[in-house]
DNA sequence: TTTGAAACCACTACATC
DNA sequence: GATGTAGTGGTTTCAAA
């Protein structure tokens, strides 16, 4: 993945599969005006370099049974290792995300719930892991943007922009 | 999608499709005991009644340059409604997420960005707009679970488990 | 719900630029 | 090096039992 890079065909392709995963290669290759197979090789080989990652389904939470949400940040004993944090955290099947942050504040858990009984549930089982010393918890009102697997356009990411980090 | 639930076998086929959303309707089959035809009848019903929302691919934020990530906490002047929030924010593509929430702040917006550089850049075209009373940034430094199409297995999201709310 | 037939897709080998 | 074309085998899809 670092050898080359993505150029402008690559691009369009990962915004054709984001929009629709199922897409067969030839309807890809329509798009980006390249044959199926040609579209078939670069895909096997943005997956060989790590870029796709895999392919997955969108989901209504809500159909699902999930009807809260909320942002828990913890606030760590000492210094607690993130390999600690991410194994503990990990086990949790509501934790949809979990980043070590910089601040006041240690880890940053997204997680999902029934309702409220069930986060506050989940809240105290976090707050009771050993390397826990306490927790603040906000809760989700209204999801307005949700884009996890967004491409950007040529202009926002391109990796031939100018550097300077 | 309320008159009727999801039940063991729908859960299973999500399942499968979680982990690979282009495996073939006989893969499908395989893994949950029916028929091709059977799950592809399953399938369209769940995304017909707004379960399955969409197909998407995985992707590696950093082979498409996204090498910073940040929780931008956004507290607004006197009362925005969500719509203005909503439309004003998902006019970035830098912005992956953006929820209201309850607490002293009033919006929480989840950005990607290049770099450091761009990141500072993206805040201060928030902090700009007219009902932003101001923001504060915290920046990720270790992404340690990132699974935002997780599906649950029967016993945590169970729509037929004792309901309380 | 399962079977069968037609259309479509994926995949490979080979030729081309 | 990457792309396009052709052919084979498997998949999807619809119809009918």
């Amino acid at each position: 993945m670092d050898p080359d890079r993505l150029d402008s065909l690559d691009r369009a392709i990962l915004r054709a599969l984001a929009r629709d995963a199922r897409a067969t290669f030839a309807q890809v290759g329509a798009e980006v005006s390249l044959s199926a197979p040609a579209v078939k090789r670069r895909v096997d080989r943005l997956r060989e370099r790590g870029v796709i990652r895999g392919w997955t389904v969108q989901l209504d939470p809500a159909a699902l049974g999930w009807h809260t949400e909320a942002f828990v940040e913890i606030f760590c004993q000492g210094s607690t290792s993130p390999a600690t944090m991410r194994t503990a955290v990990e086990r949790y099947p509501e934790v949809v995300t979990a980043s070590t942050v910089t601040g006041d504040v240690d880890l940053v858990v997204q997680v999902r719930a029934r309702d409220m009984r069930h986060l506050e549930e989940v809240v105290e089982r976090l707050a009771a892991e050993p390397f826990v010393a306490r927790t603040r918890s906000t809760v989700v009102l209204s999801a307005l943007v949700r884009r996890p697997d967004a491409v950007p356009a040529t202009a926002v990411a391109a990796p031939d922009a100018p550097r300077d980090v």
